[in-house]
DNA sequence: AAAATGACCGAATGGGGAAAATGGTCAACA
DNA sequence: TGTTGACCATTTTCCCCATTCGGTCATTTT
């Protein structure tokens, strides 16, 4: 058989996303990197979309393994949580393809960028969901919704380590440890 | 003495600027609506950006007396929470200001009307932080950063009124008492 | 004399139309 | 059958000039 042009193309795209965000690559640019016509990436590919989503959808699954990785099976939630949002969020924060559609999504708005941001903060909530369930029903913590409480471990932990630095100096890493055993795990009533 | 123009100018400008915005706000129009001369507002202000922190004092000072009205001094903290968030970002959601000035900051991104949105958001911190210390030295809640505090109050506040609801069926006024109740007074810890 | 005014100034902004670029197609070709 | 790039319609970018705006100050009004 011959060469794997859709491999080719998959790994040419992959790379110009990174380089260059949703937008400012051309269907043209990914075909010249990958060595291929540009009609051949509409052999494989419908839309610009269809192959932007299939690396979009690459990229959640290396986030996955990530997030695997960062766990400790016998530790209970609350010691892997710290690192487990860290190591997403750092992931997030640090890989080019996320850095270069979060600036598009700022100076542009590119729905496409935008949902695509939308799509990897739904899988991280997700994984986090997933991790409160087994928690819950390990009797680890109390009952509560799934969904929810991943949702106020995120928000939180975004809050504490992106929005509290716009006016106040750097939480460290202890710091957001100790805060989140503050206000989730204790809660702020006299006992 | 003959007519206060200085008053004039204020009013006229508070409409303007809740009408249009700070940057489709002109001194002219100002003067016109004000029915002075346009050098006469340099009298009073020496810029656009002094009369507006005027305005922006004004709006925070009447923002002071919708929170002092939800406060019921004879409650708990936490009774009189969820009173004063809604109240303050209902107010701010709602007042024709500062509508169009976050307009302004997502399509436009005005400096000078970011900077104002951050006031505002510093003044709400400001009113939940006293509020905070107060229940600590009363001994109503366990010590605690009042600032820090305030800070993750209004954050999962919005997140619960705001932010869940981009995703989700929203939550009644009962679920996000309850959820305060839940996360922040008791706590995840198995008791 | 003091207060008020609006014509005036240079800088910033915006509209709009030409030119370039882009996503997607398809007839020709290998 | 699989591949290609010239081609098309649409969108985006660029650039220039008319207009607008914040701020000043000589003149007018009180």
């Amino acid at each position: 058989m011959s060469i794997d042009r859709r491999k080719q193309i998959v790994e040419a795209a992959t790379k110009s996303f990174a380089l260059f965000g949703y937008k400012a690559t051309t269907m043209e640019q990914v075909a010249k990197i990958a060595g291929v016509g540009k009609g051949t990436i509409y052999t494989f590919f419908a839309q610009k979309e269809d192959l932007f989503d299939e690396i979009m959808s690459n990229f959640i699954q290396e986030m996955r393994l990530v997030a695997e990785k960062a766990i400790d099976p016998g530790k209970p939630l609350f010691d892997n949580l710290h690192p487990l949002l860290f190591e997403l969020l750092d992931f997030r924060r640090k890989h080019e393809l996320t850095i270069k559609l979060s600036h598009e999504v700022k100076d542009m708005g590119t729905p496409k960028a935008q949902e695509a941001m939308r799509q990897i903060e739904q899988a991280i909530l997700a994984f986090v969901t997933n991790k409160v369930e087994s928690a819950v029903s390990k009797g680890e913590i109390r009952p509560c919704d799934p969904a929810i409480t991943a949702f106020v471990m995120l928000k939180l932990y975004v809050a504490f380590i992106h929005d509290w630095e716009k006016t106040n100096p750097p939480l460290s890493n202890e710091k957001i440890a100790e805060l989140f055993q503050t206000y989730l795990v204790e809660g702020l009533a006299v006992k």
